[in-house]
DNA sequence: CTGTTAGCGCTTTCAA
DNA sequence: TTGAAAGCGCTAACAG
């Protein structure tokens, strides 16, 4: 059986020394010529592909980033990922896919793993960032930008959108159109990042306007089309009804559009419905959902620039990063009341 | 600064020879238990992490496989490349993630990239495999396994669905609630893949039953919602109208609903509708979207597992895998005319 | 300008 | 049961 060529065959055959093959493939000023292009041609001849293994075993550098994330096929996960993915190829990086299903023993491992195969960073997405993950963190000693995520004390660098101000914002474009009794379906109370900063946000809203807060009106879902469903469900039976629903996830806003309109009423003539998160499929499969745009490709792009600099020793303007929103209007909730 | 620990740390360390300490790592029997012991201690006190560049050098294998995806934000590939990453992690391989967005060039690029990174085998999608990759992939060496497309020649191992047989049982299906005008959407006429062999099925099951295959029935998309939407607003002028529409894709099948809504219709009353593709929100953010489920996920699994056994020199029963697909009939087609 | 040589961190004979 | 030494494919001084 054939054996891959190596430096050496190369060296062989363009009659040089393997230095000189190997001064050639870094783009090294002092070669001839006449000696560069002996060894290229060579080097075509054999279809030579140098490897990667021995070059970064030297270089200590793999040009290979780590991206640990919580399920790809989740939409949201897909087009961080996709940001991350795009702008590590412009810069000659390459990612290895890590799904964790917010496991923390699975995330673990696949640091320890991502460790051993000498990756130069890490970008790392999930719910909470504990102190657990920190103290892993930093003993890897490995570079680390962390997305739609932050650690309490703010040692990494991470990429965000504010959450507050993005549910505030929607809340008072409600308030704008007229409502008064906007019920609010929320992701889990137990969940600092997605879950009581959008509600908080809508308190905000309503409070800056003078108006209370009725807890009738705010409901715990999971981010789920059910529970949007469900939620839905028991507040059509509140007298009165609710003129608006501001859901937490677009999945729920989902769930609760269909859940309005399985009861015979119409939106946005009776209920109007705003969602949170934009996933692609919300402009693609449902362009009639008003939303509030969480830039996601946006989220992995920069998380990743930020990776970049931080290897190249560029410095950081900003360590946290929080990305503006979007308030995307739709049919969902486009009529005065 | 402190340097990274290396077997020659963890030598020093036990008191042993750096040959003693690699026994330890890859499980050897020859070792003394008591020297085990010593071995492991030192390993866990300095943290030690074996670095996967240099026992690749030596193994040619880095557990590591390379998988080239048009585009991870497409909830398609998203479902196959989850599959892929847990049949992969169950065997303790990682996946390096390339988006193509379906241009040769790039798809080139990462192939040389993965060569160089030493990858052991490689998960290709595509639209069309041209002799060009095929030339490709057999220079490259690399195991490779196709998933949602296949070569002409069937040189290369493939997981597919049978596209011709799903569009047949879909339209035998709705011919069986009694249509007997059914427009077809189809994906581009020049696509292998995915285009023209539903438009057979389509057609296979209307010859099937005798019936003739009527041009004006037959429009062209190209699986976005968009067209979909415009293609039943030209199906609605028709007289008689249709009183079912197919589309080769969900996407074009959602657009298609909302068109035929617009329009002061009733899906299924007037209008039935099927999809085709079952990504994960057509269940959940469409749950009254009748479709033609094809189990993206299972198609990445299955790829892998068939890149396992052959990187493991397992037999492999067979190299061209068709996955059976599943009609899942929701309210969008559920009325017998 | 080019070649020689010493490793990078590990596995694997071959001896002891 | 253990250690010494060779070498995987490459880069980077150092010499010439």
């Amino acid at each position: 059986m054939i054996t891959k060529p190596t430096i050496k065959d190369v060296a062989k055959l363009a009659e040089v020394s393997i230095a000189t093959v190997s001064r050639v493939l870094n783009g090294s000023p002092l070669v001839q010529e006449k000696t560069r292009q002996r060894v290229w041609k060579a080097i075509e001849k054999l279809n030579y592909k140098p490897n990667a293994l021995a070059r970064g075993l030297i270089n200590k550098k793999t040009q290979t980033v780590g991206m640990i994330i919580p399920d790809i096929s989740n939409a949201f996960s897909a087009e961080v990922v996709r940001g991350i993915e795009d702008i590590a190829n412009i810069h000659n990086y390459n990612v290895i896919l890590c799904n964790s299903d917010l496991d923390f023993q699975r995330e673990m491992k696949y640091v320890t793993t991502l460790q051993e195969k000498q990756i130069d960073g890490l970008i790392f997405l999930s719910e909470q960032v504990t102190d657990e993950h920190l103290d892993c963190f930093i003993e890897s000693r490995l570079p680390v930008v962390l997305v739609a995520t932050h650690d309490d004390k703010g040692l990494l660098p991470s990429v965000n959108i504010d959450n507050v101000m993005a549910a505030r914002v929607a809340t008072e474009y409600l308030l704008g159109l007229g409502h008064r009794r906007i019920a609010f379906i929320s992701g889990p109370f137990d969940d600092p990042i997605a879950g009581i900063t959008r509600l908080t946000g809508y308190k905000q809203g309503l409070q800056a306007k003078g108006l209370p807060v009725l807890e009738e009106l705010i409901l715990e879902g999971d981010f789920t089309y059910k529970t949007g469903y469900r939620n839905m469900r028991k507040l059509l039976q509140l007298q009165p009804r609710p003129t608006a629903v501001f859901a937490a996830s677009d999945e729920m806003a989902v769930g609760a559009m269909n859940a309005i309109l399985d009861n015979g009423l119409k939106v946005p003539a009776d209920i109007a419905v705003l969602g949170f998160d934009n996933i692609d499929l919300t402009t693609k499969v449902r362009p009639r959902l008003s939303t509030i745009a969480q830039p996601m490709y946006d989220m992995g792009a920069i998380a990743m620039q930020m990776l970049i600099k931080i290897l190249t020793d560029a410095p950081l303007e900003k360590r946290i990063v929080k990305l503006p929103f979007e308030l995307i209007i739709r049919e969902s909730c486009s009529v005065k009341k």
